[in-house]
RNA sequence: CGGGGCGUAGCGCAGUCUGGUUAGCGCACUUGAUUUGGGAUCAAGGGGUCGUGAGUUCGAAUCCCACCGCCCCGACCA
């Protein structure tokens, strides 16, 4: 059998490959704080390609930045009485303010607080708070915004980027005069994601939205977009959620509309967070590795100088370099090109090897053999088999092509393995038949007709399945719920997942 | 918080049952030589409060007691 630069490979034990996959391409690692993750220079240089990108997309839709504190009053939480159930179990508490000497050498806590702070799971009250302050009239509205922050959600089991106590993302919080323009947002912000997933991260998700047994606690409406991992797990890569007034009845978000009279503003809120590093692990990598789409590339190119002596190293360090400026000079995806030349005193095929794991998309490697032909060896992350000795001309006339080649493909692959793995079901028999088999790990998405109800979920819960989403692009004709006979308008997805 | 397990070099482990040289092995790291276009080989090195504390003993990684920490399995979750 082949050599794998990862064990196992995905169909031996894909959860161990997935965190092999991160030490191998160096993206993280676990910290001395229990459930919390380093994000290592690759890994994060993965996370500002995100932001940079999705902070322009908000930009473009009317949004600005700004920023709210770490710490919320336990009484803010208190405010809305579904959101506190959501996410009580989960906070970390802040109950002192300063620490002394313990008398045995050490320190503890001293200086209780009066009320206790809990460290933001999530920034709806404590924004509210202010957008209290700011709203006073129709004119004060739409306010949009957005962070760019960290949370903490102390959770019991964590997955490096999956599921960590502590994790980065952005939370947009908005506030509208009417109810049809929150929703219009609520759905607008839900696109802007989704197109971000499909075009940079390059992949396929589906939009829809969540039943109401999975909403986010306090929510009206909650839209996700849901996406599929090599495992057939679902992975939920964004939310956008309609708050109503929910929110803005428990901060006291109020304006005078153009007749005077005082109505609550109409909140919603989205976020897209460090997790979709993991999707983005899950979608493409293979058994050598990471598999990065270009545009979210933290280098689109390696160079490889390859020489045996001093003279020779100085002849190729030169050919590279200017390859390097050459390539700088062109652009994808609007950005320059990003190149960077591997000149580390390690072993050749080693070195590769390491490009390889964290998944740049072109390697290229350069020896006194090919400055003689002027040409360089060139090789795919998409497909290995690809190296070949490409002259330098043509290298540097379809660079961009090769990238957006790559880009593509990988779309493209994931599409078509997430499409062939949906079913359509049409009784519940059938659907319990599909999860109830421990061989249909494998076995993707379904979609059945099933009523909006949180009767459902007893339905399902026993399968380990969860429902996803409600699509939005659904446009079938009614049918019947698979559950509970009922007429249901729409199919829902269900799937199991992370 | 319930059930199980583990703390020995950066990582992975052996040694503990049955106390006895200077605590060992693999990987990684450093140096040198030979190599080098798909994951090198050989040689020589560096690196340890054996989780912490208190005991038993001539002698403790090993036995006793207490404490601390971590991991796995269950209820929650972007």
């Amino acid at each position: 059998m082949e050599k794998t630069a990862i064990t196992p490979i995905r169909s031996e034990n894909y959860p161990e490959w997935y965190q092999q996959v991160i030490i191998a391409a160096d993206l993280a690692e676990n910290s001395a704080v229990r459930g919390c993750m380093v994000i290592k220079p690759w890994g994060y240089a993965i996370w500002e390609l995100m932001q940079k990108d999705l902070d322009k997309r908000f930009k473009k839709t009317g949004h600005v930045n700004a920023y709210f504190p770490l710490l919320i009053p336990l009484s803010y939480l208190e405010k809305e009485a579904t959101h506190v159930d959501g996410f009580a179990k989960e906070c970390a508490v802040v109950t002192h303010h300063r620490l002394v000497a313990d008398g045995k050498g050490g320190l503890k806590p001293d200086g209780e607080l009066e009320e206790p702070f809990v460290i933001r799971p999530t920034s709806e009250t404590i924004i509210g708070e202010s957008f209290a302050k700011w709203v006073k009239s129709y004119r004060d509205l739409p306010l949009l915004i957005n962070q760019w922050a960290n949370v903490m959600r102390w959770e019991m089991r964590t997955r490096l980027f999956l599921r960590t106590s502590e994790f980065l993302w952005q939370e947009g919080h908005t506030a509208h005069a009417s109810e049809d323009e929150a929703i219009q947002e609520t759905k607008q912000m839900l696109e802007v994601y989704a197109a971000f997933a499909e075009e940079v991260m390059a992949m396929p998700v589906i939009k829809g939205e969540k039943p109401c047994f999975e909403r986010f606690p306090g929510a009206v409406n909650t839209y996700c977009i849901e996406s599929m991992m090599q495992d057939c797990k679902a992975l939920q890569a964004g939310t956008s959620h309609f708050l109503g007034q929910n929110f803005a009845k428990a901060s006291g978000i109020e304006f005078q509309n153009k007749n005077g009279s005082l109505e609550h503003a109409w909140t919603t809120s989205w976020g897209m967070s460090t997790r979709m590093i993991g999707g983005l692990i899950m979608t493409h990598s293979d058994d050598n590795g990471l598999v990065l789409p270009p545009r979210i590339a933290p280098q689109q190119v390696v160079i490889q100088p390859i020489y045996r002596n001093d003279e020779q190293r100085e002849t190729v360090l030169a050919y590279c370099q200017q390859l390097k400026l050459d390539l700088e000079a062109q652009h994808f995806a609007g950005d320059e090109i990003r190149v960077l030349i591997d000149d580390r005193d390690i072993q050749g095929g080693a070195k590769s090897w390491e490009w390889i794991k964290k998944g740049v998309p072109l390697r290229v490697e350069v020896g006194p053999r090919d400055i003689e032909k002027d040409a360089v060896m060139l090789s795919r992350r998409d497909d290995l088999s690809s190296k070949q000795s490409t002259p330098r001309a043509e290298l540097l006339a379809n660079a961009v092509m090769f990238l957006t080649q790559i880009q593509d493909n990988l779309f493209a692959k994931a599409k078509s393995f997430r499409d062939s793995r949906i079913t359509e079901i049409n009784s519940q028999a059938e659907f319990n038949a599909f999860f109830a088999s421990e061989q249909n790990i494998d076995s993707g998405f379904v979609l059945a007709y099933a009523v909006d109800e949180f009767a459902i979920e007893e339905y399902i819960k026993p399968l380990k399945v969860t429902a996803r989403c409600m699509p939005l692009a659904n446009n079938d004709t009614p049918g019947v719920c698979i559950f509970t006979g009922k007429p249901a308008s729409r199919k829902m997805v269900f799937a199991k997942a992370y």
